[in-house]
RNA sequence: GCGAAAGUAGCUCAGUUGGUAGAGCAUAACCUUGCCAAGGUUAGGGUCGCGGGUUCGAGUCCCGUCUUUCGCUCCA
């Protein structure tokens, strides 16, 4: 039997052989972490996004989408917290493979030797009673003034060291000072590293004029500095939701497990504003129904599972996630999280403009509170592939290759095949293919035996195969074969258009939604 | 970042003690068959991840490096 990790890695170069993702720039080696989407990959990611945007704001009438731009004023990343909470200095122990603040370490080394002085002074005014005098025992004891010495030269290449930024310098106090790691107990350590998760470019081509500018960690933060002007040029009432699909980027530390966890990637969330102290409401108003949105696509409800946070964000007061069974465990594919005002507040503190929401029905303004649904997109593609992949033993011995994507998802919707290559069967075909393809992404295929092109079809997921024979030349009728059971039935070509939109609809995947 | 494994054609892999790069599948053209892949003929496609070293000679041995996968770590 194959192992989880064996069908991960079928599954990844599925993916390529089969034109969903390749690794980027892939003739320089790739770039770490770093994938682009193919001719099927990028059908089946706008379907996806497709699917989760009218699932918002066509089912919701009080939920809008907007647009916003990557590049946001840096303020914006001041206010959100983003600047000064992932700029810390880190350094590993190699033996003990923990990570530390580099700042903090060197902070309880000077601890450590105010605390030596402080002994010696205790140790002394027991000594010396009433008679103790601190100040002249500091300036001559020569333990404390040794001491006092090393704390005073440490404590000045400290700071120094921040001030100029110098992570060599801090690793060599670390090691100058002989700091052991807690656990370890060694003295094995890694160059100090400056983790910014955030990526940053300069605005302005002229270096005296340019301006610091980050690319966006979330694409939250664009749909909060427009609430304001979304409420109001849509006139929109408390409670209601902004949603956003578009790409944000971090800069991880490690990003692996191929599109799971990449440095570009995109997102779809949803920020729902409400009154303050109903927001846990609403809260478990929108898990349930981002549940049955991710239960809906048909993977097997028994691949999901809540994961409520017991350590929340700084912006926080309840959050839960949505895992999904991936081939290596169960991991977060969205995150919902009640975010209180912390976002609309600290923006209104740091631009210093008002923008509170006034309720007409409570005759008074206040700071919505906010819950907000974030899902990753390459995530849920993932997803959805892992869960779709099956190697099939059939009846006759032989086996398969199929991807059993919701059909409403398939990069293609419909095969069209003539029989044979001749006898007028392919401009038959190609008849059917005109008519169709207004309004399905189709394919037509005449190479090697209908066999070999099923089989072709069912790797990419393909729902539908329509086949002309000889007779549809009489009766104009085709076959239609079904990718899930291979079954096949004579239709005729008017009815086939009904046909296949039945089967392919975005409209049934809603209906389980909301009924 | 630490540790382990891997890297030869689009894919899966073979390549003997170092001696001029191979197969199957896939792709393209033509022929043949025709409702569940793997008939025939032909063609295209590789400076063996990259760089250096040893050697008369390196896919093969040594060093470095990059990329990927796994474990640990991190994950607002």
């Amino acid at each position: 039997m194959a192992s989880q990790e064996d069908i991960f890695k079928k599954l990844i170069a599925h993916c390529k052989e089969y034109g969903f993702v390749f690794p980027s720039s892939e003739i320089y080696d790739g770039l770490g972490a770093v994938y682009d989407y193919g001719q099927n990959g990028v059908e089946l990611k706008n379907n996806l996004k497709r699917y989760w945007w009218d699932a918002m704001v066509l089912l919701n009438e009080n939920v809008v989408g907007i647009d916003a731009a990557v590049f946001m004023h840096p303020t914006t990343w001041k206010a959100s917290g983003h600047v000064d909470a992932f700029n810390d200095p880190l350094i590993d122990n190699k033996d003990s493979k923990k990570r530390y603040r580099a700042d903090v370490l060197i902070e309880e080394l000077l601890a450590k030797y105010e605390e030596k002085i402080q002994k010696e002074i205790a140790k002394a005014a027991k000594r010396f009673g009433d008679n103790f005098d601190e100040r002249q025992f500091r300036e001559t004891n020569p333990r404390v003034l040794e001491n006092q010495a090393k704390h005073d030269q440490i404590h000045a290449r400290f700071v120094k060291a921040l001030n100029d930024s110098d992570l060599a310098e801090l690793k060599a106090i670390i090691i100058d000072y002989d700091v052991v790691d807690p656990i370890s107990g060694t003295k094995n350590w890694t160059d100090v590293r400056q983790f910014n998760l955030m990526f940053s470019t300069e605005m302005g081509s002229a270096a005296d004029t340019a301006m610091k500018i980050y690319l966006r960690p979330e694409t939250a933060q664009g749909i909060f500095v427009n609430y304001l002007n979304v409420q109001k040029t849509g006139r929109m009432k408390i409670p209601f939701g902004i949603a956003q699909i578009g790409k944000a980027f971090r800069n991880e530390i490690v990003a692996r497990q191929f599109i799971f966890r990449m440095r570009e990637f995109e997102q779809m969330e949803m920020q729902f504003f409400v009154r303050p102290g109903e927001e846990m409401k609403w809260f478990e108003h929108w898990k349930q129904l981002r549940l049955k949105w991710h239960k809906a696509l048909g993977l097997g409800d028994h691949k999901y599972r809540f994961h409520d946070h017991d350590k929340l964000a700084h912006y926080a007061n309840a959050a839960t996630d949505i895992e999904f069974e991936l081939p290596f465990g169960f991991k977060e594919i969205e995150g919902i999280h009640s975010r209180t005002d912390f976002d609309l507040s600290s923006h209104e503190k740091y631009s210093g403009k008002n923008i509170k929401y006034f309720d007409p029905e409570l005759n008074q303004s206040y700071t919505p509170y906010v819950i907000e649904t974030s899902i990753g997109v390459d995530r849920t593609f993932l997803s959805i592939m892992a869960a779709s992949y099956e190697e099939e033993l059939l009846a006759s011995g032989e086996s398969r290759i199929v991807l059993k994507l919701p059909p409403a998802l398939a990069p293609v919707k419909a095969a069209i095949f003539p029989l044979v290559r001749k006898d007028g069967l392919p401009e038959a075909a190609r008849s059917i293919l005109e008519q169709l393809k207004f309004d399905f992404k189709c394919t037509y295929d005449e190479k090697d035996s209908i066999g070999k092109r099923y089989r072709r079809q069912d790797a990419t997921g393909t729902p539908i195969c329509i086949t002309v024979d000889h007779q549809t030349l009489e009766d104009n009728c085709v076959t239609v074969r079904h990718r899930d059971n291979m079954r096949q039935e004579r239709v005729p070509i008017h009815s086939l258009h009904h046909l296949i939109n039945e089967q392919v609809s975005l409209k049934n995947l809603f209906k389980k939604i909301v009924e």
